[in-house]
DNA sequence: CTAGATGTTAAGGT
DNA sequence: CACCTTAACATCTA
């Protein structure tokens, strides 16, 4: 479930196991996934050299090589990491592989095929000319207020918009909104200062407590919605049953009662 | 067999 | 123009 959390700890997987060793070989399997760079390219701009170091911003992951260029990853909605010894082969929907020197391999597995594969020279640039909004965990209170002014649209369709600020998806907004006690169906642009600087708290605490999870369910807080998402569930909170509905175009989980701020 | 699933984007409607 | 919903992408699972 690669959103702004699952993406840090992809980041931290591939710096604890990826960086500093030469590759010897790419093994590229889904063309349709590259973007803007052809296979022969990428294989040409990865083999003999190294990972240096990676940023992450939102859910964007871009990873140096020396000398020079950056391998862009996105995640879609099923793309992971596995570094792993075997030579055996191949995980199943593996659709890129790094062949290191060392006799690892690094995939980049995804099932879907929504995620996105690209080199890029230039991350501030390449951010710009995508029209990313700032990464969540970037921003302080007066700069989210700011990231959300004008937007006239649902709380929710703003806070997933990755043009108005990068790193939040369907699952982590839901939380946002529990945990600030807002409801996800709330105009973006009647939320008084309170609300907007208790949804910035929230979006803070919610993504650091989930990558302190490491994005493991069971070590959720229980308190959290997300363990809570599903059919039948009630609120952590007040023990009353979630709501399931459609907004934003998304399934959105939220807790009627507990979720009243609003207009 | 069908519906729905974490993301993104284009297309069409109000 | 601003906003909303839907469909599409490819595949698996409940």
């Amino acid at each position: 479930m690669p959103e702004l959390p699952d993406v840090e700890v992809f980041k931290r997987y591939l710096d604890a196991t990826s960086l500093h060793q030469r590759i010897r070989g790419v093994d590229v399997s889904a063309r349709r996934m590259l973007q803007g760079v052809s296979s022969r390219e990428l294989v040409a701009a990865l083999t003999g050299h190294e990972l240096a170091e990676t940023r992450r911003h939102g859910k964007h992951l871009f990873v140096r090589i020396t000398r020079d260029g950056w391998l862009r990853l996105h995640f879609g909605m099923t793309g992971a990491l596995a570094y792993y010894k075997r030579e055996d082969a191949t995980l199943s929907h593996t659709r890129l592989r790094l062949d290191f020197a060392n006799g690892y391999h690094l995939a980049f597995i995804d099932v879907r095929m929504f995620g996105a594969i690209g080199l890029v020279d230039d991350v501030d640039a390449f951010l710009a000319s995508q029209h990313l909004g700032p990464d969540a965990l970037d921003l302080d209170e007066a700069g989210f207020r700011d990231a959300l002014a004008g937007h006239r649209g649902g709380i929710k369709a703003t806070l997933m918009n990755q043009h108005v600020i990068a790193g939040l998806g369907n699952i982590y907004t839901d939380e946002v909104l529990f945990a600030a006690h807002v409801d996800p169906r709330a105009a973006t642009e009647c939320l008084d200062d309170a609300t907007l600087r208790d949804l910035h708290r929230a979006t803070h605490d919610v993504l650091e407590r989930a990558i302190d999870a490491h994005v493991e369910l069971i070590r959720f807080p229980r308190s959290f919605l997300l363990p809570h998402r599903g059919a039948d569930e009630i609120c952590p909170r007040c023990g009353r049953p979630l709501r399931r509905a459609r907004i934003a175009g998304r399934t959105t989980y939220y807790c009627p009662r507990d979720q009243p701020r609003s207009c």
